[in-house]
DNA sequence: TCAATGACACTAA
DNA sequence: CTTAGTGCCATTG
């Protein structure tokens, strides 16, 4: 698979995701069959076009935490943003309590996490079986 | 080619 | 709850 299959795979599963619900690298890695490439869906959100309207905001760490584009950087707090328009609750990060905030928060998965074991823009894996919560 | 990097994940203490 | 350490692998200098 080469870097423009991946990320527009990563896109198409992004796309899925619905509003008000957030997933992490990780999880999008193992929906496009690469579960070790949790780095590089990253990667893919990041090259992709200021224009998109792909709801990137929806993408955390597996943590639930918002990962921190580095000091100066208004990513984390656009993204935190965002996330509270969705209507999803974002802890932390709470802006002039500590100096040289940039936003980053965190959101509760066990609420507005979305993982599915796979999605509907394509084929999909014949698997039944998984552990109850 | 080698070395360093990164919008991460997982486990242990 | 936190910090520290290890694994991961395409991309970049």
């Amino acid at each position: 698979m080469d870097a423009a299959e991946f990320h527009a795979a990563v896109y198409r599963v992004v796309r899925q995701i619905p509003p008000g619900k957030v997933t992490s690298y990780g999880h999008i890695a193992k929906l496009v069959g690469m579960p070790r490439h949790s780095r590089h869906v990253g990667q893919a959100l990041k090259y992709l076009d200021p224009q998109s309207n792909l709801p990137w905001y929806r993408v955390i760490s597996s943590s639930g935490q918002i990962s921190s584009r580095g000091p100066g950087t208004s990513g984390a707090r656009r993204q935190r943003d965002e996330l509270e328009a969705e209507g999803i609750e974002v802890t932390g990060g709470e802006v002039g309590l500590e100096g040289g905030n940039d936003g980053g928060g965190r959101v509760n998965l066990r609420t507005y996490g979305w993982f599915p074991d796979s999605v509907d823009f394509g084929e999909v894996q014949g698997d039944e079986d998984l552990e109850a919560d």
